[in-house]
RNA sequence: GCGGAUGUGGUGAAAUUGGCAGACACGCCAGACUUAGGAUCUGGUGCCACACGGUGUGGAGGUUCGAGUCCUCUCAUCCGCACCA
């Protein structure tokens, strides 16, 4: 036959389309897998990435359909977002004109590559029906205090002209623009994330061996969870009046408990209260302030950068347990947002506390151990810590925790790094944060009828300002509570919001999707995800946000389960020229042209056997061409088969290269479910089927290449849908899609075993000989063959190694 | 600095989990067919050596009859976090 991919592939799938053959069932009695790879941002175009992931996940759901599993494989479009207005400010398109045609572009392109996707479950993030429940869950969470306005110290990127949240500043910089990152005082909403800070470490637990070490690793550091000891440091009386009687004490937290004797000075950040108010007030001479206030206002990285530099404040805090007059001072080290902005300083223990002391030559005072050079941070005997002198600074730690809880000054507390999940955004392109500003009533939240609030469509972007803010009409409304005159929040929800819950949306049978939200029934259905597949870069940000949301719906009530992806595949990077795919870069291969010039089955086909799917992928142009030749080849020998079903073969009465054909089939076979089901070695899989087609074309047995190709073409379905659709069709009438097929164990039956000779640890021959031979046949044997090397040797050893090889140890003969 | 991963031919990679290292594919070499070849087919291809043979999985040790695989140390590269007290 001749393989004319564009034909072939046009042909399956308008059949597919017809047939709706993607379509999980409504039942939901069978044995089900959802397998999921991440929505796509609608950006334009298709890129390798997306083509690599998708064919990743629709290998898997093809398989399991094949296995008459019930399967949920589902597509869609995180469709609001930055991209969608930059286009809007660059070329003159209205966002959702923009979003909705690139959807309609790239629908097209997904089509193409044979991706067998739920059709009916699609739907776009930006489409109102979904705002509408995604803003009813934020209700329910306000509701429940999850959710909060207030002003803090935001992280604001002037390119973006919008706030970011921590995840979503990398380095000091925003990650998308890569714009340094401004600090600012600004109101906005907060989700609790740190309420489930405890669980979602915990539950990290549940995914060990089901998602990958490394994201596991980097969602464990992220949330950061640390224990130790909170305490005040009571000011002098003289520090006191200096401050104008406006301070009494302050907190701090440290995990070293243990080390509070070896406390020889105290450090505040430059935004700390204390220290703005020395600032204003001018306790330090101006040169000192100025210095100080230049801290303050430095970036994170720079300060992150910057060598230790601190100032004393001129006031003195009292040690809790000794009494003595302790220095305050502010460092630039000390972090604002975190345990308080103050820490306890230790520098005999502690590298940047020693090495500030000694910049500034402060006292350094040993209390764990006695010879080890300083600073000294690992474990050892207290010394001069009063009564807990001699105690190991494990059993002190406990110790002095519980005698600060005991009088009194201070408690045991866990600290994370983690912080508030900011969702206000300042931009148009996202959901509108569902809430009134209300001059009588305050914060009201819309009334749960009224939704959606849906973004108008008649705005003008320009980059200046919030477009929701500037629009003449929109954001004037009446108090859903009071009824007077209100403003309605302008600010819209991050995009990682919609990415939170889009996996229970899928789970929801679209004919519900106007009366309910999340159907929870089915929703326990189908979840968690069997199977989760996309890139590394989601490893904190989208995980963790899902992974709260899911919780946070639980306790809400709309679904059961606690994790939403109970497997997660990460797959790697593809590559050119061992750079990442870029335009920037411009090495980039686009997939419409390889889809043009070989068809998808080609571009399946060499991705998932150039590479396995957790590693990079080098794009090689001469590798597809062999990835072609491949199908081209099963098409050429499809004359061959000369049988239209399986046939019953005789194996022994088979020549010997029809025996190895058949045995390397049933290899092909066997492997299938493991990689699959558990490896996702799709390379290998793929290399037992070119070595199965190998074997066959080595002998001309009719039916053992009928038994050869009606197999075949049903492993590598799930790999090149078209090409072996239209095989099998015309071949088998697709029969052998259709049925299970048995292992036929006796092609594995050998009538001689081949073994090797091992003397001295070196290969030196090797013989065959009966399976049945007993060991001493066998050590014969070799003894024979190996005879050469054995002279004027010794044995020492011998050892058989059934089926395998025979190791003889020697050593020359007295 | 902390955490995670990875080191195997010219290249992408395999190795039944302790049992013949380099399957499969790309590339390369030789040959066949061909008006032609960037098509197709056949054979070869880790390295050193004419060969006998030697040697070889980042490096050094160790365990074992036997190590790419297990243990100890070490080097290199990549990724993530990074003054979190």
């Amino acid at each position: 036959m001749r393989y004319i991919p564009n034909e072939i592939e046009a042909k399956w799938q308008k059949q597919w389309e017809a047939e709706q053959a993607y379509e999980p069932s409504d039942s939901l009695l069978k044995k089900k897998k959802y397998i999921l790879s991440m929505f796509p941002f609608p950006s334009g175009r298709l890129h390798m990435g997306h083509v690599r992931n998708y064919t990743i996940g629709d290998a898997l759901a093809r398989h399991y359909r094949k296995q008459d599993y019930n399967v949920l494989h589902p597509i869609g479009w995180d469709a609001f977002g930055m991209p969608a207005e930059n286009a809007a400010i660059k070329h003159g398109r209205h966002p959702k004109e923009w979003t909705y045609s690139n959807i309609a572009y790239m629908r097209g392109e997904l089509n193409a590559l044979g991706l067998s996707f739920s059709k009916t479950r699609e739907f776009a993030t930006c489409d109102p029906l979904y705002t509408r429940w995604e803003q009813e869950f934020i209700i329910k969470m306000y509701e429940k205090g999850l959710l909060f306005r207030e002003s803090t110290t935001v992280n604001w990127c002037e390119t973006c002209h919008t706030v970011l949240a921590n995840e979503q500043v990398e380095e000091g910089c925003c990650w998308r623009c890569d714009n340094e990152i401004e600090l600012k005082q600004m109101p906005g909403y907060y989700l609790d994330i740190l309420r489930y800070a405890d669980e979602l470490l915990e539950d990290l637990k549940i995914l060990e061996g089901q998602w990958p070490q490394q994201v596991l690793a980097m969602q464990s550091n992220w949330i950061g969870k640390s224990q130790g000891l909170a305490f005040e440091f009571v000011l002098t009386e003289e520090s006191r009046a200096r401050l104008g009687g406006n301070f009494e004490c302050y907190e701090v937290f440290t995990t070293r408990p243990d080390t509070i004797y070896g406390v020889t000075y105290t450090a505040l950040a430059a935004e700390h209260p204390i220290t703005e108010y020395i600032v204003e007030h001018q306790l330090v001479d101006e040169e000192t302030a100025t210095k100080i206030s230049a801290i303050a206002n430095m970036g994170e990285r720079e300060r992150a950068q910057a060598d230790k530099e601190g100032y004393a404040l001129g006031i003195w805090v009292i040690h809790p347990l000794t009494g003595e007059e302790i220095p305050v001072w502010t460092a630039n080290f000390v972090l604002a947002g975190y345990g308080g902005g103050a820490v306890m300083a230790v520098p005999a223990h502690d590298e940047r506390d020693y090495a500030f002391a000694t910049k500034y030559n402060l006292p350094i005072k040993r209390v764990v151990g006695d010879n080890e050079a300083l600073p000294y941070t690992g474990e050892g005997e207290l010394v001069d810590s009063a009564m807990f002198s001699g105690l190991s600074n494990l059993q002190a730690k406990a110790k002095i925790i519980a005698m600060f809880e005991e009088r009194g000054l201070g408690n045991g507390k866990t600290n994370y790094k983690l912080r508030n999940w900011g969702v206000s955004r300042q931009r148009y392109w996202g959901a509108p944060i569902p809430f009134v500003h209300c001059p009588h009533c305050g914060l009201v939240p819309e009334t749960i009828e009224h939704l959606p609030v849906a973004l108008p469509d008649d705005v003008e972007i320009t980059g200046e300002g919030n477009p929701l803010d500037n629009h003449p009409t929109w954001k004037h409304c009446k108090c859903p509570k009071c009824g007077s005159d209100a403003l309605r929040e302008t600010d819209t929800l991050d995009t990682f919001v919609q990415s939170s819950w889009y996996q229970f949306r899928y789970a929801t049978n679209p004919k519900k999707w106007h009366t309910t939200g999340i159907d929870k029934t089915e929703a326990s259905y189908w979840l968690g995800v069997d199977q989760y597949i996309g890139g590394i870069e989601h490893a904190i940000l989208h995980l963790l946000y899902a992974r709260f949301f899911t919780k946070v719906l639980r306790d809400l009530g709309y679904v059961e389960i606690d994790e939403p992806f109970s497997k997660l595949l990460t797959q790697g990077m593809v590559t050119m020229d061992g750079a990442k795919m870029s335009k920037s870069k411009g090495n980039t291969v686009d997939p419409d042209k390889i889809i043009e010039m070989y068809g998808a089955d080609t571009a399946r086909l060499f991705i998932l056997f150039a590479a396995p799917p957790q590693k990079e992928l080098e794009w090689n142009d001469n590798a597809v061409e062999g990835a072609f030749r491949f199908i081209k080849k099963l098409f050429e020998r499809a004359e061959k088969v000369s049988e239209k079903t399986l046939p019953k073969i005789d194996h022994t009465t088979l020549s010997k290269e029809s025996k190895i054909a058949r045995q390397k089939v049933y290899e092909a076979l066997q492997k299938s479910s493991d990689v699959y089901e558990k490896s996702f070695a799709f390379n290998t899989l793929i290399a037992s089927c070119m070595e199965a087609l190998n074997a066959l074309d080595k002998q001309e047995d009719g039916a053992v290449w009928s038994e050869g190709f009606y197999i075949l073409l049903r492993l590598l379905e799930p790999i090149i849908p078209h090409a072996t659709s239209e095989l099998s069709e015309v071949l088998f009438r697709r029969e052998n899609f259709n049925v299970t097929i048995e292992m036929q164990n006796e092609v594995f039956v050998k009538e001689s075993i081949l073994y090797v000779v091992m003397i001295g640890g070196k290969k030196r021959a090797e013989f065959e000989i009966s399976p049945d031979a007993t060991e001493a046949e066998i050590l014969s044997a070799a003894k024979e063959v190996g005879a050469k090397w054995l002279e004027g040797m010794e044995i020492v050893k011998a050892v058989v190694v059934a089926g395998k090889l025979v190791n003889l140890a020697v050593k020359p003969a007295k």
